[in-house]
RNA sequence: GGAGGCGUAGCGAAGUUGGUUAUCGCGCCGGCCUGUCAAGCCGGAGAUCGCGGGUUCGAGGCCCGUCGCUUCCGCCA
């Protein structure tokens, strides 16, 4: 093998190369026989390059590169010469040279592929994933790879320049119910106690604060038992930031300048130095959605003030009882838009838990169609209010609040993508703020944290924060990218009275809350400093960049949607030793009968 | 836990209102070919149509059940 290591990459020559004796070591991607003269395109994750036996080589090399399949791992060794000018390929990178062999080494044979490897894998997913090793050799994956690899070293690049301090913290840690499930780790030097995966590292970023490293970050793999998700996994990474001894905005700055690195750095796209910020509020009342995709318009407007004047009976008790009428106006559809298409797109609204999706359409004479009988006298009113003009299509959307924001927000979601009103090439990040601090829980008939308890509510609800929860802000906020979440964050308690009043508000026991994360609020009892953090999704991020739609795409090894990985077969069982030494016994539930 | 979609050769797909030997492309095997770069041409092998049951003279296609995958809701930040 000594003699047959490479000296150059198979993405290395260029026609400066020309001349040279050379030796590459790589993958059989192509093999073309054309009886004289034969072609083999050999791979590694630099480049390719064209390989040339010619017809006078002697018939031991010739028979030798006939019989190289697919990815076999060879190496070959011959001489870089220019391509006859009207053979030049200008679009392969060493597409102006090729290499005439002289001697073919092979390193290992290939079996019969399960899958092409192409520039992307067309296979189906649980193939991709039994032979993940093959399907990263792919240029789509490689390219990813590498991709996530250049956002890894760039966001490391920034925050190391400013000042920020990568810092681990433990990945067994106590269990905290509240949240997200979390993955449980047997304790064997202490029967019947358990280690749990952190959902996250926030406890520890902000002991960290405590301890005065005041600016602190960290690549983390973050764990949730729960149901993946096209966009969640099981394990996950997090680019975890922890601040203190600043505000909301200082926190939105770092995270501004971090993404614009990343993005110059490795994509070479300038992204606009500051977001746009939308409050929750607005956020959810035009667009239907905490995270909106905003590469496209089509807002919502409010239907409210025509519905008292109509017969239309439904939309009425919508509003008595404290509901929302909304609309949607989709530009230009009423042609394109068949009792059909509207139907589906009412399927859409009712998973969201909609009842129905009402629409009319706007002609030349008024208002046709739908429900526009019961608004026909109004129908001028309602086109200038809602900025419709002739051949538009209305949809109107009726029923508490949330459930009409969030149905409303697939409908319009689903049309951005079915009327291609979606500029793929655009990355429109914007700040979500003003989140509630508390939600109500109908079937609990209680408050609960709309996101976690340890956020800052907003000074001027400080006083109210008892006597009125509904309404409190929290400096709480999240950044959205191309209607994904990438990133939530908040400025957090570290007044320990205050602390206990939040836990008061939303009913949690004193004694609970010092069993579970005493620690934390002991330690705000020694001087702990001002702080805030945020963290952003490092896959999802990498997925958004790399224009996929799983951050399975991302992901070197993912586990499927089913949690399980179907090349180790994992999650499996274990022996009875191992069961023992842990102190667990196994109860598997019990068989359906009948 | 719930809803939709899919399951046909190693891979990707087609398969009309149910009707002989289940079709196509890639890959695989054999042969031909002096410049291709998704090479081309000729030939060949390879499928109990996810599994079980039912309806029918006859099921890849219809019905019931079941398993697997997948997207979404719930869940999850």
């Amino acid at each position: 093998m000594e003699q047959m290591k490479r000296t150059v990459t198979c993405g290395g020559l260029t026609a400066k190369n020309e001349g040279q004796t050379i030796i590459l070591n790589g993958w059989v991607h192509r093999n073309r026989d054309h009886g004289g003269v034969h072609f083999i395109n050999l791979r590694d994750r630099y480049g390719e390059t064209q390989i040339v036996v010619d017809e006078n080589a002697p018939e031991t090399l010739k028979k030798k590169a006939d019989s190289l399949k697919f990815e076999y791992c060879v190496a070959m060794e011959g001489v870089v010469r220019l391509r006859p000018e009207n053979m030049i390929n200008p679009d392969m990178a060493t597409g102006e040279v090729e290499v005439s062999v002289k001697e073919i080494t092979v390193l290992n044979e290939c079996l019969t592929l399960p899958f092409m490897i192409d520039e992307e894998t067309d296979s189906n997913e649980t193939a991709r994933l039994k032979y993940r090793y093959l399907d990263l050799r792919s240029q789509g994956m490689q390219n990813r790879i590498i991709l996530r690899n250049k956002v890894t070293y760039a966001l490391r690049e920034y925050l190391q320049k400013n000042d920020f301090l990568e810092i681990e913290t433990p990945t067994l840690i106590k269990s905290t119910p509240e949240g997200a499930r979390d993955f449980l780790v047997p304790s064997r030097l202490h029967a019947g106690r358990f280690f749990a995966l952190p959902q996250s590292p926030q406890l520890y970023k902000q002991l960290l604060m405590v301890s005065g490293f005041d600016k602190y970050f960290q690549v983390a793999r973050c764990y949730r038992d729960e149901d993946a998700r096209g966009d969640r996994q099981l394990e996950f990474t997090q680019i975890d930031m922890e601040m203190s001894f600043v505000s909301r905005d200082d926190i939105f700055k770092i995270t501004e300048g971090m993404m614009g690195h990343i993005f110059k750095e490795s994509l070479g796209i300038d992204l606009p130095v500051e977001f746009e910020r939308l409050t929750y509020d607005d956020a959810m009342n035009f667009y239907g959605s905490d995270k909106p995709d905003l590469r496209f318009g089509m807002a919502f407007k409010d239907f409210a003030p025509f519905v008292p004047a109509s017969s239309f009976s439904v939309f009425k008790s919508v509003l008595e009882e404290g509901g929302a009428v909304k609309a949607l106006v989709v530009p230009g559809a009423a042609a394109d838009y068949s009792r059909k298409k509207i139907s589906d797109l009412e399927e859409t609204a009712k998973t969201y838990g909609a009842k129905g999706l009402a629409w009319m359409k706007v002609t030349a004479d008024g208002l046709d169609g739908g429900v526009s009988k019961f608004y026909a006298d109004q129908a001028e009113a309602i086109c200038s209010g809602l900025e419709a003009k002739e051949g538009d299509l209305i949809l109107l959307m009726g029923a508490s609040w949330k459930v009409a924001c969030n149905s409303l927000g697939a409908v319009r979601s689903r049309l951005g993508k079915d009327l291609s009103l979606i500029d793929e090439s655009q990355f429109k990040f914007a700040w979500i703020i003003d989140f509630p601090l508390f939600e109500w829980n109908e079937e609990e008939q209680a408050w609960e944290p709309a996101h976690h308890m340890f956020s800052m509510p907003q000074e001027q609800f400080l006083e109210t924060m008892e006597s009125d929860p509904g309404p409190v802000k929290g400096d709480l906020y999240d950044l959205v990218l191309n209607g994904y979440e990438l990133a939530s964050g908040s400025i957090r308690v570290h007044d320990p009275e205050l602390q206990q009043r939040i836990f008061n508000v939303v009913g949690f026991p004193k004694e609970v809350a010092e069993e579970r994360f005493g620690f934390l609020l002991e330690s705000f009892r020694y001087g702990a400093p001002p702080h805030g953090g945020i963290a952003a999704g490092l896959d999802r991020l990498v997925m958004i960049m790399a224009g996929k739609e799983s951050i399975k795409e991302v992901i070197p090894f993912p586990k499927n949607n089913a949690g399980m990985s179907p090349m180790d077969e994992s999650p499996a069982t274990v022996d009875e030793d191992q069961l023992k030494d842990l102190h667990l016994d196994i109860v598997l539930p019990e068989e359906k009968s009948e």
